[in-house]
DNA sequence: ACCATCTCCGTATGCCGTAAAGTGATCCCG
DNA sequence: CGGGATCACTTTACGGCATACGGAGATGGT
């Protein structure tokens, strides 16, 4: 199943995320510099603990007991740093959309172009697949995530798109990284739990379903065609979706970018 | 944050799903009827109490206490009829899948059938948006949930498609409608949950935002441009968000059905 | 009547996020 | 230089979770 909720304050979050790299002004309320014992941590390096749990065990092992052991302290010496838990993902969220070029060269056309930038996204889902597992139907609310989003638009741009397609021609395109990407995480990761191979897992599920429903292809007629037509050999999931992926993005592409205005 | 996981025990699942509705053949091990008590729930009363929760409350108060309580048992009663929570979320989720009717008139053309397509799935997400939180990236296990791809499938024949866009088509229909309906489920939950208006909310926002990061226009200049041309009064995320998807789908059907094969 | 077998429940374990209150370091001000 | 305010951090504890385990009692076959 997949838990999830929705995020921290989204006030506590903004403030968090977009005053984090700035030079730290002098944020103390009534002026002067600081009377107790200076600050061990900082909300970066709880920040990067996390993402490194999550990338190493995994979202469900992400713990704030967790994070302050890999820091040498205890947990509750986070909450000095960070609201709650939901704001911690908040944060490591928009970290993890930082670096990379952002930037996605127009010489090819528009169609590699956004290629392009839907290859980058895809490759940074399938390092940190716990991405996928933050919700992101939210506004954006971070500046790398914005960045990402950014880098998308100055490739639309110039394609010149009328602006009643360009907002769904956005959402599409993330609707369609996100969700191949996720089919391929949770492939590799049911891959790896079971120790099966992926042939072998599909052998095995198809076997069964044959056993419990054998009226299974009189009932789903285009489903069983669909199955039988798969292709040969290849049933590693990454492929499959990422082969899902650029055909959607092809389509998509298609339909962006002819003039065809026949009304439907 | 989006708390999930993969699910359950795939071959327990699947002889619960496809097991439930049959006349309950005889399962008993060695043959025979039966020693012990009578049993006093049955699976599916379970499941139905379970969808009943996470309808009402949401999937994060979803509990096997919350379960039994309701049944006027125990948790630990529930666990005779079923494997783990993990199982009973997989239960839920084929179970809030069935129904309707599944069948899509061709008459209007391949686009409007899709379109109906669509619009019944997103109407199924939005009165149980709890589905949207358990994950889709894995290989359809109940026959409800097939039934849906089965229908799909079946207006999408009639478009006569060659194999390879069929495949790329179908995972692109479902990440759209699933992505769009999820944004309208959180948007909708955080203005009931924060009380304000989706307006307002906004204002709020872009506020702060000028207030962190007064630099904001000069570094995301599209991501301003986009904001700006935002349509006047219309802040309602179900509407915006229905909007995007009856936009993407447009464009995805405009590149699924024309004979356009300029190599890319 | 016996007993194997089954359902259901009470209890317990080990997690989780985080509230609350205590401890001691550090700085400002006198 | 001394006292108090202020802060970072710790300890402890609470309520909640899924679920392992073992017991209680019902049931049917022999």
């Amino acid at each position: 199943m997949t838990l999830y909720g929705g995020q921290g304050d989204p006030a506590r979050t903004m403030a968090l995320l977009w005053r984090a790299h700035s030079p730290a002004g002098p944020d103390t309320a009534r002026g002067r510099t600081a009377p107790g014992p200076k600050q061990g941590l900082t909300v970066d390096a709880i920040v990067e603990a996390a993402i490194a749990i999550a990338d190493a065990d995994g979202m469900e092992r992400l713990s704030m007991r967790a994070v302050g052991e890999r820091l040498g302290t205890s947990a509750m010496a986070l909450y000095t740093y960070v609201p709650s838990k939901r704001e911690l993902v908040d944060l490591m969220y928009d970290h993890a959309h930082a670096g990379r070029p952002q930037r996605y060269p127009l010489d090819g056309g528009v169609r590699n172009a956004v290629r392009g930038w839907a290859d980058g996204l895809w490759d940074r889902y399938l390092r940190h697949p716990w991405l996928l597992q933050v919700s992101y139907a939210r506004p954006v609310l971070g500046p790398h995530e914005q960045a990402v989003l950014e880098s998308l638009l100055a490739v639309l741009q110039a394609a010149e798109l009328p602006p009643d397609r360009l907002r769904p021609a956005v959402s599409a395109l993330f609707h369609l990284v996100r969700g191949a990407a996720q089919t391929a995480a949770e492939g590799r990761a049911a891959a790896a739990a079971t120790g099966t191979s992926d042939q072998q897992w599909w052998t095995e599920r198809s076997a069964q379903l044959s056993r419990l429903a054998p009226d299974f292809a009189q009932r789903f007629p285009h489903s069983t065609a669909l199955a039988g037509s798969s292709s040969t050999t290849d049933y590693d999931p990454v492929r499959q979706a990422k082969d899902a992926l650029d055909g959607g993005l092809r389509l998509l592409l298609d339909g962006l970018l002819t003039d065809s205005r026949e009304a439907a």
